[in-house]
DNA sequence: CTGAAAGCGCTTACAG
DNA sequence: CTGAAAGCGCTTACAG
């Protein structure tokens, strides 16, 4: 591939000149030099490497994201949202999937630190991903769940506790007593949180609530293995909170096979809020993350230079109501709206 | 952040060797010395600069992937897959999404040749896909779907037109004379391979089927619009053939809406056949593109090393029987994945 | 076994 | 307005 140097030799001038006129400076050129130059680079095919670029200029332009499942519909939305904020700033998103697995994700972070990306953007699979190859590494990161403040990096996420307590109340006011919390996989900070704000509806309800606690994998089909095992029982709960709308949906897909009727004989809510969660049989009741909003933050959070202190922002979810549930006032629909 | 010349330094020798016991090459170090070596760069944090060793190496260990869409199933499923073969062969896997842009695309084109990622893989939103940034960076690129042979590039795929074929005999096997083609937007060159398959189970059936078309994004919700529209109509088909399993959720929905039950009042194929398909409701037949296979595949063409001559290798393809077609013969279940 | 030096392809003060 | 030169942080023949 022809170089800088190639350009600079047809054209019968230097590289440094060569270099002013990509970069429109940091010099001014004269116009006939800057035609020569482009004469020859459009005849050389020049492409700046920006291997080289990067080195000498000390940015990539360039951020990492990492996320546990790229597969999964909400961090594909989520890394669509990224990188179109990123790329309305002139940087290119690079994304990294960890595919569930400790191991690569921390592949990732050393190879994007390797690589140095000017930042990152964090969605672990773990409770305590070991971030110092970031800070030591002196590279900005940004998570989007809650982090622990003492790991000197910014996060963006809802509160997944009240927000698991805000679906949990709405499905307490529908008036259902035995309801499941169908949770994430092993014990996980995530998990936690939504076992706290599930608790803590129950706890303050006037009604005595019957509660199961039920757990898989986030993948559909193992939801769905699940809970066809749970909901064929005869002492089935009568409507069942989803940690995820991946799980709900498994969820749904039992019911349906099981001949039971969603809402009529099982009520069901999801998480995340993905825009295919209004497409479900039936569309599906869940809180939605503000995902544009959140990308657009962590970006400007980024790109606003240096890593100044750790800021630690809550973004604002939304219980989206549907069908999932059972018909619901209108009023109490702009009433169940951004609450917390 | 340390560098090679901090480390060689605090080690009391030089980069050479900093770099000979990093790389464990090419010269032999002296155990004392590498421990010396091993030591100061811990302290230091040392982490080498991938920039700085690619551009003097000459290779960046990295594979560029850019797809329509990040967030689609079957992108996700695809980048899953093409990640891990990579990574088994030590190469990271850099995720482009073109956000169903042409321009986008354009844009990751150029970031990658200029990031010179080793080789790509490309599946592009366009017909005929501007590929002289490859071909003159000497980037070697697969496609994962046809291209016209003149590019220089090679390319795996499947039979679009035998798999359409074949879904819509399918169709016609279980008797439906009235036959919908569900395709995607516009006058793609993957728009008319749905077409000439379907047109060419139709016009080989010794019995009259009527068809009609209908078109619309990929977007589930889009693709939903338009069934709702089309299947309102008494006229309505009493099956259709969909160009993705994106759309063919739509039609369901749709149908779900309507009140007509699938199969018995619309019957209903997909395309792709990523493992959500199993679990819509009710499942998906659908055909299967080998997903794992065509990475796997890929990844080992673009890193056997050079770009040789382009091939284009054709991928197998599977008819999932499951039941939105309705009730099928047992011989023709042992190809069903699913059961319930 | 080890080091000084050139080179990868850019950018950018520094002189002219 | 333009060029020679140093530097970004590595790797690797080439000498010793």
């Amino acid at each position: 591939m022809a170089t800088g140097r190639d350009v600079a030799d047809r054209a019968g001038t230097s590289t440094a000149v060569v270099s002013y006129v990509f970069n429109n400076g940091p010099r001014n050129v004269a116009p006939a030099t800057r035609e020569r130059v482009l004469k020859a680079a459009a005849e050389l095919n020049y492409q700046p490497n920006a291997l080289a670029r990067a080195l000498s200029f000390g940015k990539t332009s360039s951020i990492g994201l990492i996320v546990p499942d790229i597969a999964n519909r909400f961090f594909g939305e989520l890394a669509r949202a990224l990188e179109e904020s990123a790329a309305q700033r002139g940087n290119l998103l690079l994304i990294g999937d960890s595919g569930l697995d400790p191991e690569r994700e921390r592949s990732h972070i050393s190879a994007f630190v390797e690589r140095r990306v000017d930042s990152v953007v964090l969605v672990s699979v773990m409770d305590e991903p070991d971030l110092t190859p970031f800070t030591r590494g002196e590279v900005p990161v940004v998570t989007l769940h809650p982090v622990d403040p003492g790991q000197g990096v910014s996060s963006i996420s809802i509160d997944y506790v009240a927000a698991a307590e805000t679906a949990t109340r709405h499905l307490i006011s529908h008036g259902y007593r035995s309801i499941a919390l169908f949770n994430g996989p092993g014990d996980s900070a995530g998990s936690r949180q939504h076992l706290d704000g599930f608790n803590a509806a129950v706890d303050s309800s006037p009604e005595t609530i019957s509660t199961i606690h039920l757990r898989s994998q986030i993948a559909r089909g193992h939801a769905a293995q699940v809970a066809l095992d749970a909901l064929a029982r005869t002492d089935r709960p009568r409507a069942v909170y989803c940690s995820t709308d991946e799980q709900a949906y498994g969820v749904l897909f039992a019911c349906n096979r099981l001949g039971l009727t969603v809402p009529d004989d099982v009520a069901v809510t999801g998480f995340d809020g993905t825009d295919h969660s209004a497409y479900s049989m039936p569309p599906l009741t869940t809180i939605r993350q503000p995902v544009p909003e959140m990308a657009e933050r962590a970006i400007e959070l980024l790109t606003a230079g240096g890593l100044g202190a750790p800021v630690h922002e809550s973004a604002q979810f939304e219980l989206v109501l549907r069908e999932s549930c059972g018909p619901h006032e209108p009023s109490a629909a702009s009433l169940n709206r951004h609450s917390s």
